[in-house]
DNA sequence: AAAATGATTGACTAATCAGTCGAATAAATG
DNA sequence: CATTTATTCGACTGATTAGTCAATCATTTT
């Protein structure tokens, strides 16, 4: 049974955690199928059989990663967030969050984009995960009721927004330094926010 | 010795192109490593035996898929540009250039997206492969020059630009009967433009 | 038509893969 | 302290992989 005391059940969850953290690095830099079991355990320090004890198949530890990257980046994206904020702030923020995020958790947001929306990802699992996609519709929702936004079909918007978000945070990571300076973050900002108003 | 006559020519060269073909479609569908060569030579119709005879290795055929992908690429883009013509002329043009080869080559597209930067395709191969990149980064620089466009780094507006490039190829190919509707395309078009422009 | 050359084949091999299993150890429980 | 239960190990297995090779076939040249 899993420890209850401090000491005894860090070396447990230790295990699996390192497990995870090892399978996330490698599949985002040499892709699902390129990376053996053998090295995740490997690198992660644990035998192979350790791998398979806290995951059945390597396909349950790829969807045990995708739930956990999407719970992290969900409930990032939404920090801050207050109903009585203007259509512009809430966006900002919307952005900001998720620039910060992608370029603080490389790891986790490369595989976000990776896997999202791959094969090795079950149905059911993925199912549950429009929850950004749902905050997002309802924000041009209300951008197309206020006029603020141009003519133009929601789900086109939606690209829009998404595509120019993940170029930034690409583009982010490519320049940390250029993070912290309001110039440049409010410049990508600027470029969304003009791409979809009139 | 490669025959000279139509008849013979054509069955050679045809196994070749269908190897090419095979591999093109299953592995933007599957992902390279997913894609054993078995099965690219089955379902071309050839004995893995010739797959290797045309090809060294499986390596060597994902490079020689990039090339080709690249080339058909860049050939597209530059369609009807003339230096007379005005920046957002040019720009649209580009742009439609892109937006059409890109749906309509669905295959070679997604190819291009997954395994441009991948470590699959080797350093020597990629490095020619910044013609594009070229010919935007002059273009951006005539915007600036002009005034036209926003300040913003010249990089970060390349970035702004072919990720909702990216985003409305992949938006048109799920709706592909708005892609002979002005409305939509130029609404697409409208997005870049604002997005960069002052 | 004989010789030479390239095209094509598929059975085969060595290496590698995901996943198993029985043994050993550590921790929790009564 | 004895027993049960969870964790960890790594050698092992059957399946699959990229790539080879000796043989055959088709075409061109002499």
């Amino acid at each position: 049974m899993r420890g209850i005391l401090m000491e005894e059940a860090r070396g447990t969850i230790d295990k699996r955690d390192r497990v995870l953290k090892t399978a996330l690095r490698l599949f985002t830099s040499q892709g699902f199928h390129a990376t053996p079991t053998s090295q995740i355990a490997r690198e992660a320090g644990v035998a192979t059989g350790t791998l398979f004890h806290y995951f059945k198949s390597k396909d349950e530890l790829i969807n045990a990663l995708y739930l956990e990257s999407r719970q992290a980046f969900v409930t990032s994206l939404v920090r801050g967030i207050k109903p009585e904020m203007s259509l512009k702030d809430r966006g900002r923020l919307y952005f900001m969050n998720s620039l910060h995020w992608g370029v603080e958790h490389r790891d986790m947001f490369l595989f976000y984009q990776q896997f999202a929306n791959s094969p090795y990802i079950d149905a059911r699992t993925r199912k549950r995960g429009v929850q950004e996609i749902g905050f997002l519709m309802e924000y041009i929702g209300d951008g197309q009721r206020e006029g603020v936004f141009r003519e133009m079909p929601a789900d086109m918007a939606l690209a829009v927004i998404e595509s120019i978000k993940i170029g930034m945070i690409q583009y982010f990571m490519e320049h940390r330094e250029r993070l912290n300076n309001r110039r440049y973050t409010e410049a990508a900002f600027s470029a969304i926010w003009n791409s979809i108003t009139r």
